[in-house]
DNA sequence: CTGAATCCAGATGGATACTG
DNA sequence: CAGTATCCATCTGGATTCAG
């Protein structure tokens, strides 16, 4: 039994590494940005996400959407049409990120205005 | 002027790009966690950080630290002891990452559970 | 259309040693 | 204590080509 310091000490760290956990999982280039695509439209075909991500190449963002599937924040159908389609959804579990989303889409906001000014 | 849905569309690539700016400035292996380390104390001296972060490198510490303050989220103080200490804390830009990191640290725990069970 | 495979440059980050 | 410098392996991600 420690003293009351070392307690919050202790609290501190695991509270360090949960962030890390959490920044694992959406770190890559596009991570983010794809989650978000798929946010706001409920549900989205890759040529779709493809087009809506400035820059990213369709060899990163098959990568990173496997990622995403492993780490169960993303679901893929695939569609029976002409030529095959893909679709992805975010799980229950991907939605929960929507306020975290939402937040850093406004922090990200406020922060060009503030770095790069007006 | 174009139809309501490519404004819609509009708007989201602009979200999409204030997520990914977000990003760039959090991106780093270390910089959540030291953001989170300084903002949990209110102030934390170099060496503190270091010992808060397990797996960080003096190195790593420093480069990230100095990435930080110039997106203009940290700053630094010495002190005037012997030896020379620094001290880091929070610009009052810096803080209004609070919230997210909240969101962040909640998410990691709930997702290490989700991913890694139990 | 949705990828997978290959190739390759440049960025990232760890280990170690050194300085004021 | 708080960095800086150097070296070096690994990772990241872009370009291009190919396939179902």
């Amino acid at each position: 039994m420690g003293c009351k310091i070392e307690e919050f000490q202790q609290e501190q760290k695991k509270r360090i590494k949960a962030v890390q956990d959490s920044m694992d999982v959406l770190n890559g280039k596009w991570k983010i940005a794809i989650i978000s695509s798929i946010c706001c439209y409920g549900q989205r075909r890759f040529s779709d996400i493809l087009n809506d991500i400035t820059g990213i190449s369709n060899r990163m963002l098959s990568k990173e959407l496997k990622e995403l599937e492993i780490n169960q924040l993303v679901k893929r159908t695939i569609l029976d049409t002409q030529p095959i389609t893909v679709q992805y959804e975010l799980t229950e579990h991907g939605n929960t990120l929507q306020t975290i989303i939402t937040n850093l889409t406004d922090w990200g906001i406020v922060h060009r205005k503030k770095i790069v000014g007006k």
